[in-house]
DNA sequence: TAGTGGTCTAGACCACCGC
DNA sequence: CGGTGGTCTAGACCACTAG
């Protein structure tokens, strides 16, 4: 192994790993890791600390450091980018908005975003197409108080969320992934059945507490699944 | 502030955040935030790291540290433990194993594990019921190979996903989401009409390469969504 | 090749908290 | 109270790579 703290961590997960340490198990402390290894006090405590960053151990003063029980489980899924996605498949990507407007947001959407009704934002409705095939329809709502920039885009070059992405940063985001069946007006839209199984995904994001936007986007059940990696241990 | 690296990180982010450094804006050097906090060279580089394991900045040898670009955007989910959940709410949970039997896996399970056609595995299916009202089909291989225990395992405390999360810790998972129409068969158990749009979650786990477990677990779509909270900065 | 980040040392002091 | 982890220092050498 190149690195010394690599070596040390990579030992302690895999004492984890194969049940040799379950959770609950005192892990030695860091002195005695010092011995161990031969090394400082610095590479021990750099290894702990990550490990304990990654929730794989828990560590109290005093009482030591300890396995961690196993979390709760967790996906993390990618949200693709179309315009990426579709230039690196050598695929067609096209967007067009469908409506904008700037508008007073309504009580349902008062209270999903935390502001108050009648709180104008950018309204947009955008449909994602790659080679002819619409692939999903995005309804967006912008927050012009905190993206007041917004009000004069055009939205020409990128569609609403990739330019988003680009300039806003964001701290806070919810998610929620329904499955519903395709009223009639999307059906049209996606060009599906109607009835047939769609993939929304709805996403809101702040910035520092400040709402910043929400995207609904829905996917064709039969032309999109989310798909993500994980690993508890960076 | 309390500690020296926490101050140094929150500025450093706060110029992030706000749009006073732009993604591709160079950040100072090391030995200049040295300088800048009149801190030792340890915790100006603790802080960076933590800030690019983070994803908010990049890294090079020579070239220095830059605000990294907004990352393609995650969504993290949290998915629920059913006895836990309904625990919670004060609701009856019960579980029924409808199905179980060890066999070879067919070619297409063997593609999705990457495992050889024909291995042997524990397969289960699970009916997951709330208050009298099924709530999901969870559709499990269990690798025995990797988990000998559970041939013998009657489940009748705990779920397979629960028993196996309390026994095997993984190293590695894939996620995979999608929605589609409930068959006949699907429709009877989840007691919603064919073609009810539903909720698919497939979760493969491996432990330090080694297959785990995998669970197709179908929710009724108007019953169940996927939720996430996620901050992009720990 | 020079300058950057990556890693590591051998100390130190302090805050916390279980005994 | 004493031992633990949390933080920090003032150095050092090394690996990588942009110029």
């Amino acid at each position: 192994m190149k690195h010394l703290h690599q070596r040390i961590r990579d030992d302690i997960e895999a004492r984890i790993m194969s049940g040799e340490w379950p959770p609950g198990h005192r892990i030695p402390f860091e002195h005695e890791l010092m011995a161990t290894y031969g090394c400082s006090r610095m590479t021990v405590n750099k290894v702990l600390s990550t490990l304990a960053a990654n929730g794989l151990i828990t560590r109290r003063r005093r009482a030591g450091t300890v396995v961690a029980e196993p979390s709760s489980q967790q996906a993390v899924l990618q949200i693709q980018d179309f315009a990426l996605e579709a230039a690196r498949a050598g695929i067609d990507y096209r967007f067009k908005i469908l409506h904008r407007a700037v508008e007073p947001i309504d009580a349902a959407a008062a209270q999903r975003t935390g502001l108050p009704a009648g709180t104008t934002m950018l309204c947009l409705s955008t449909l994602h197409v790659m080679d002819d095939v619409p692939q999903a329809f995005e309804q967006r709502l912008i927050n012009l108080a905190t993206v007041p920039e917004a009000d004069g885009e055009t939205f020409q070059d990128d569609p609403p969320g990739t330019w988003l992405l680009r300039r806003v940063p964001w701290t806070d985001a919810e998610h929620i992934v329904r499955a519903v069946s395709a009223d009639s007006a999307m059906a049209k839209r996606l060009r599906v059945q109607t009835g047939a199984a769609c993939l929304v995904l709805e996403r809101r994001t702040w910035q520092a507490g400040a709402f910043v936007t929400e995207a609904r986007i829905t996917y064709p059940g039969d032309r999109h699944q989310l798909v993500g990696r994980f690993s508890p241990v960076a």
